[in-house]
RNA sequence: CGGGGCGUAGCGCAGACUGGUUAGCGCACCUGCCUUGGGAGCAGGGGGUCGGAGGUUCAAAUCCUCUCGCCCCGACCA
């Protein structure tokens, strides 16, 4: 591909819409344009990153006996509602009406539309197992798009789906796109932190989230200093501290003033002691019911842990109103006499446990609250946000190291959540003519995420760095100088190195800090250089991107040599957290 | 959804407080000359409904009201 007849726009000026390393420099480099908040075109260079990563996807998932189809956006409600995901899905799904008032939703994921085939083509127990995948377009309405490409409204996601004879065969399959998707990562050059996620209310036996570590990262994850233990916060459970025990027991409760003194800060200073020693309640509305969760001072409430403990759908703080409604008083709550509101405790209190807690009255709080004496510790549970530090409940030697990362894939194991009875309700007979009900995974990869989390990994003050992998070109070739000779030699050079390679040949009327400052801008492993002074000598000169390495080689050694440095250059497979198949 | 910020040429910005020639600068773009190892130089040139609507005024990029768009932070701890 010759520079001038190509599609590159590049800009010297940061974009001022963007803040992250990614997002500057896809927009500068001309891979990404914005069409609307967190909708793009990929543009040339970008179109071209995307595709290598679907074909790296293709490629490891056939390996896997993964089959591609298409299945599409436009989707009848009447699917989503049959899974209850047409209600039980907020605004980010979008749906619309035809011209005949039928109403669409556009696909999030394609768990209905799969799920309708499997049912209506798997009849057999010889029909599995079988695992189905499509990169298709997906349309999400997020609330908030950031980041360029990091979370997007419109994207391209891999999303596959396994059907089972039952879980032990899905068990037997898990480990394997497990592998595919560490093997998928690391060929586009990232190293992914394979971690334990949050499986929601569907409970099943495992859900991993794959993530890159980086500040721009959305989610939070732990890992234990000690052992191989990782996971999601929004799941991970330390090891709590204990209180020490009173010697004896305390004495009855007492009732305390305490004007205007709401916040665990407020009453911190107000008794003059540490955070511990008080009681947090938090009232929720889950589901339309009120719930009190109560937590010892130093914790905070995870809503997803309560949402799972609940298995509700939709969990939010309870208003202001609806607390009153019930005599309520927010910072004052408690639950000590409690009025028959549900109580969930978590496991940072324990009985005979002394606190200040709230007195649920206006302006009041309580000494000498003793769990269990006064209030019941009946529904207890882990509801605690993990906190960097804990100790590991995993090992009980290694703490627990809280980091940031973006989330570059998903694999679930399902179970029947779409295949039960009350839903899609999918079965096969077995060898005995027994019905049995087939058994789900599904598994996603975002693609330009994936894309941009690549740039967030590898970049610098100059520019993209590019693994060979997914790299647009490359290779970039610059001529410098217009001398006919030149021009002939690189002319040359782009005809065969195009044979083997794919070449960008800046072929454009520019000075040479033009073309260098955009060869490193746009990311191109290997910049080959030919000039005058060089040609004289018989010589080429090739730069390595990633290192900075100056390779002066003749031109007789060229092949040889790009072929040596694009080897070192190949992301390596061996050691990664591979899981046992 | 809540909070903050920003909308003036493709990109980055000035002009606005204190209304008043023909709205300006850098980069990019076009033409010509010149130059070629890290975003060169000279000369000439094209490009703007000042996000939109309404209002105040003799007069609005500038003041007022409404609205749309984009970015960032937060989304819970009583």
């Amino acid at each position: 591909m010759r520079y001038s007849s190509y599609f590159i726009h590049t800009l010297f000026d940061v974009p001022k819409e963007a803040e992250a390393p990614s997002h500057i420099l896809l927009l500068r480099g001309c891979y990404i344009y914005p069409v609307a908040a967190g909708v793009y075109s990929l543009l040339p260079l970008g179109h071209r990153v995307a595709e290598k990563i679907k074909t790296i996807i293709r490629e490891e998932l056939n390996g896997i006996d993964g089959i591609e189809l298409t299945m599409p956006v436009l989707n009848p409600a009447e699917l989503w509602k049959k899974t209850k995901r047409y209600y039980d899905i907020g605004a980010e799904l979008i749906r619309i009406k035809d011209r005949k008032d039928r109403e669409f939703v556009l696909a999030m994921t394609n768990e209905e539309t799969v799920t309708d085939l499997a049912k209506h083509f798997l009849r057999s127990y010889r029909d599995l197992p079988v695992m189905l995948y499509h990169i298709q377009t997906k349309i999400r309405d997020e609330a908030r798009p950031r980041g360029g490409l990091l979370r997007i409204r419109e994207f391209f996601m891999k999303d596959a789906y396994s059907f089972h004879r039952d879980f032990a065969d899905l068990d037997a399959y898990y480990p394997r796109i497990f592998n595919a998707y560490l093997r998928i990562f690391a060929r586009c050059g990232v190293e992914s932190i394979p971690i334990e996620a949050d499986s929601g209310i569907m409970g099943g036996s495992g859900s991993h989230e794959f993530m890159l570590e980086s500040p721009n990262g959305e989610d939070r994850f732990v890992v234990c200093t000690h052992c191989d233990y990782r996971a999601n916060t929004e799941k991970a459970e330390g090891v709590k501290s204990r209180l020490e025990k009173p010697a004896v027991p305390p004495p009855p409760r007492e009732k305390i003033a305490t004007p205007g003194v709401k916040t665990i800060a407020d009453l911190m200073r107000f008794f003059n002691t540490d955070e511990a020693r008080f009681l947090k309640t938090v009232a929720y509305e889950a589901d339309g019911d009120l719930v009190l969760a109560v937590i010892r001072g130093d914790y905070a409430v995870s809503v997803t842990k309560l949402t799972n403990h609940l298995q509700a759908i939709h969990v939010d703080l309870a208003s202001e109103e609806r607390l009153a409604a019930k005599g309520f008083h927010a910072g004052f709550l408690s639950p000590v006499e409690a009025g028959g509101v549900r109580v969930i405790v978590d496991t940072s209190v324990a009985a005979g446990d002394v606190f200040i807690a709230g007195a649920n009255e206006r302006d009041a709080h309580f000494k000498n609250v003793c769990a269990g004496r006064d209030f019941p510790l009946g529904e207890q549970t882990d509801l605690a946000e993990v906190r960097e530090g804990d100790l590991c409940l995993n090992c009980r030697q290694g703490t627990l190291r809280l980091g940031r990362g973006i989330e570059l894939g998903h694999t679930f194991k399902l179970g029947t959540k779409y295949t039960a009875p009350e839903t899609m309700d999918v079965t096969y007979l077995d060898p005995a003519g027994e019905q049995q009900r087939v058994i789900m995974g599904c598994y996603g990869i975002g693609v330009e995420r994936l894309l941009a989390s690549v740039v967030e990994r590898w970049h610098d003050e100059a520019g993209i760095i590019f693994p060979p992998t997914i790299a647009p070109f490359q290779l970039v070739l610059v001529a410098i100088g217009k001398s006919p000779e030149v021009l002939a030699s690189a002319e040359k050079l782009y005809q065969d190195l195009k044979r083997r390679y794919e070449v960008l040949y800046d072929d454009r009327d520019e000075s040479p800090g033009v073309k260098f400052k955009d060869a490193d801008l746009l990311g191109f492993p290997l910049r080959l250089v030919v000039s005058q002074k060089l040609l004289k000598a018989g010589q080429v000169e090739l730069k390595v991107r990633q290192t900075g390495e100056v390779v002066i080689c003749p031109q007789n050694d060229l092949e040889a040599t790009l072929d040596q440095l694009f080897q070192n250059l190949q992301p390596t497979l061996e050691g990664l957290p591979y899981m046992e198949e």
